[in-house]
DNA sequence: AGTTTCGGCGCC
DNA sequence: AAAGGGCGCCGAAACT
């Protein structure tokens, strides 16, 4: 009994499907049919799909109401494998793969369409990339063979299963969109930053600001342009070498109050005012587009409205249909608990084996309870803190946690040494993670904006050598660093949504949103209790099936609302 | 005039 | 108290 198929548009403007066995090869003959929704619903049988990109052909099946169970998305796999192969970089498109196993010359991937409010996810049929099935199939079969060749073919092949089922949570996410209400938004917008003015200026709110910061200052100034209130504090005789916040908010000056206040809603108003309204939100949906395995760590990305960077103010428009409610799960401490999984340090899986708070455990045990300095510690081992009370409470963190330290600091000797460095499912990390060549190009690049200041952060970076790293490799240090925890908790976020998705089949509950470690369902009231069990049992089952027999738990906090601000 | 980069800040 | 990882987005500034 063949529960896996391949799909892959036909020249005729049709479709050809074909059973696979178990080897991966085709065991039928190959089908023709008309179109794509018909030849998956007319197979309930198939459980997962072989196709080469699910943005090009999973979309048109949500749009008759078709969904499948799983599938094999060849152009996710591809991307997985030449990074797991140290092949960053090659094109990855499946017609590159071909070509690669053909020998003929390799086609460069077509370039990231940009986000278009109005945009239409594309047919498959429009797009050039197209492979024929039997073509689609010659690069399944060696992508399958080269599963086994890595390090852990078991993981690797989680891994691409995972990332695959992440592109149909997201296909998913991006159809359903996420309820949104204008009504209440704009009243948000309205309390926060007044009327708007015709013509098209600042609100009043921020009109007002901008009156009293010049004001303070005693000359008109624009709060929005660094290089006016850079100046501006200079002739007030501070130096500042930005107007970022955290430089800022220390000053002695009146200007800074309302200086501050200004940036807050400057923010609110460019980024998610009534433009961005106008521009993403229709019959109550918010619609960005989710895409899975977006960036290298294996986070996802969105494009077009933020939708990862909604400010927390604005998440009071995010309510709920009559009678439905949000179900909001946020992951308790996700970082270290999966520090914990993939450094297996005694000490580390003991706290994080329990569902109470890891960095009050963490504090008992090596700060004396203080569990701001806890958090810090934590945080600084995984982004690579270099200085600061950071440096002292990491010694503290070393000394009760010594093989979780040593994880992040192997993973960034290889990162400095440009080895390989993957995650616990085996992403892998590219090996310049895009910094190299930005600093030669930087270097010949004459800068010339402050008299005084332009040779500092060039000299310091080349100066710095002889036997230590150059600033270059400790940045990638860094990275690496960073990325085997980020990119770990990724793996294990793409089976808990796979795992969420799969217990929301039967209902008419709905995955909606997705933020690195934070999911929202929107379901029937009546669903609420069903979809918190499931996101217990969809943790406990991710946690499992990523990082094999482990005590970590993941414990999250929910809550159900009808509005997304009152969550937590 | 159109395109790319920068500065700043939102989220995790 | 100080500046470490990943992103997207906007307007202004700096390019071509």
């Amino acid at each position: 009994m063949t529960d896996r198929w391949a799909l892959a548009p036909a020249e005729d403007g049709g479709v050809d499907v074909a059973p696979l066995g178990p080897d991966g090869l085709p065991a039928g003959p190959v089908r023709r049919e008309s179109d794509p929704a018909g030849a998956v619903r007319s197979r309930p049988e198939v459980t997962r799909w072989v196709w080469r990109s699910t943005p090009d052909v999973y979309p048109r099946l949500l749009a008759t109401g078709v969904r499948v169970e799983r599938c094999y998305d060849i152009e996710v796999a591809e991307t997985l494998l030449l990074g797991h192969e140290g092949r960053y970089g090659e094109p990855r498109s499946a017609a590159a793969a071909l070509a690669r196993l053909r020998g003929g010359p390799v086609p460069p991937d077509p370039p990231q369409r940009a986000a278009d409010p109005g945009a239409q996810s594309p047919l498959f049929e429009s797009s050039g990339a197209a492979l024929p099935l039997a073509d689609l199939l010659a690069v399944y079969a060696d992508q399958l063979r080269r599963h086994e060749k890595t390090d852990a073919p078991g993981r690797m092949r989680l891994l691409t299963a995972a990332e695959s089922a992440g592109t149909l949570v997201a296909a998913e996410m991006n159809r359903a969109g996420m309820p949104w209400s204008s009504e209440v938004h704009r009243g948000l917008l309205r309390d926060l930053l007044g009327e708007r003015y015709a013509g098209g200026g600042e609100p009043r709110r921020l009109a007002e600001l901008t009156d009293e910061v010049s004001a303070a200052f005693g000359r008109r100034v624009r709060p929005d342009l660094p290089a006016d209130v850079i100046k501006a504090f200079a002739q007030a005789g501070i130096k500042v070498r930005s107007t970022r916040r955290w430089e800022i908010q220390s000053l002695d000056h009146p200007a800074v109050a309302p200086l501050l206040a200004y940036k807050k809603l400057y923010r609110i108003w460019v980024a998610h005012g009534w433009s961005w309204l106008q521009d993403w939100v229709r019959e109550g949906r918010f619609r960005p587009e989710f895409q899975a395995g977006g960036t290298v760590t294996g986070r996802w990305v969105t494009h077009g409205g933020g939708a990862l960077q909604i400010p927390k103010v604005i998440r009071r428009a995010v309510v709920a249909d009559p009678g439905w409610r949000l179900v909001v799960a946020d992951a308790d401490q996700m970082e270290p608990r999966v520090l914990a999984a993939i450094s297996r340090d005694p000490g580390l899986m003991e706290v994080a084996g329990r569902e109470s708070d890891l960095y009050q455990a963490v504090s008992d045990r090596a700060f004396s309870g203080d569990r701001e300095q806890a958090k810090l510690a934590v945080l600084g081992a995984v982004y690579g803190q270099t200085s600061g009370d950071g440096l002292k409470n990491l010694a503290a963190l070393r000394r009760r946690f010594p093989k979780a330290v040593a994880y992040v600091d192997d993973a960034a000797r290889a990162g400095e040494e440009g080895r390989l460095v993957r995650t616990w499912l085996g992403r892998t990390c590219p090996p310049a993670a895009g910094t190299g060549e930005d600093a030669a190009e930087e270097a010949g690049i004459p800068i010339g904006p402050g008299e005084d200041e332009e040779e500092a952060p060039a000299d310091g970076r080349a100066a710095w050598v002889p036997g230590h790293a150059s600033a270059d490799s400790r940045a990638r240090g860094r990275f690496a660093r960073n990325f085997v925890v980020q990119g770990s908790a990724a793996d294990w976020a793409l089976l808990l949504l796979a795992a969420l998705r799969r217990s929301c089949a039967g209902l008419r509950a709905e995955l909606v949103f997705f933020q690195h470690d934070e999911v929202i369902v929107h379901c029937p009231a009546e669903e609420a209790a069903t979809v918190v069990a499931a996101i217990r049992d969809a943790s406990a089952l991710a946690g499992r099936l990523t990082f094999g027999e482990t005590p970590v738990r993941f414990p999250f906090t929910t809550a159900v609302v009808e509005c997304y601000a009152d969550a937590k």
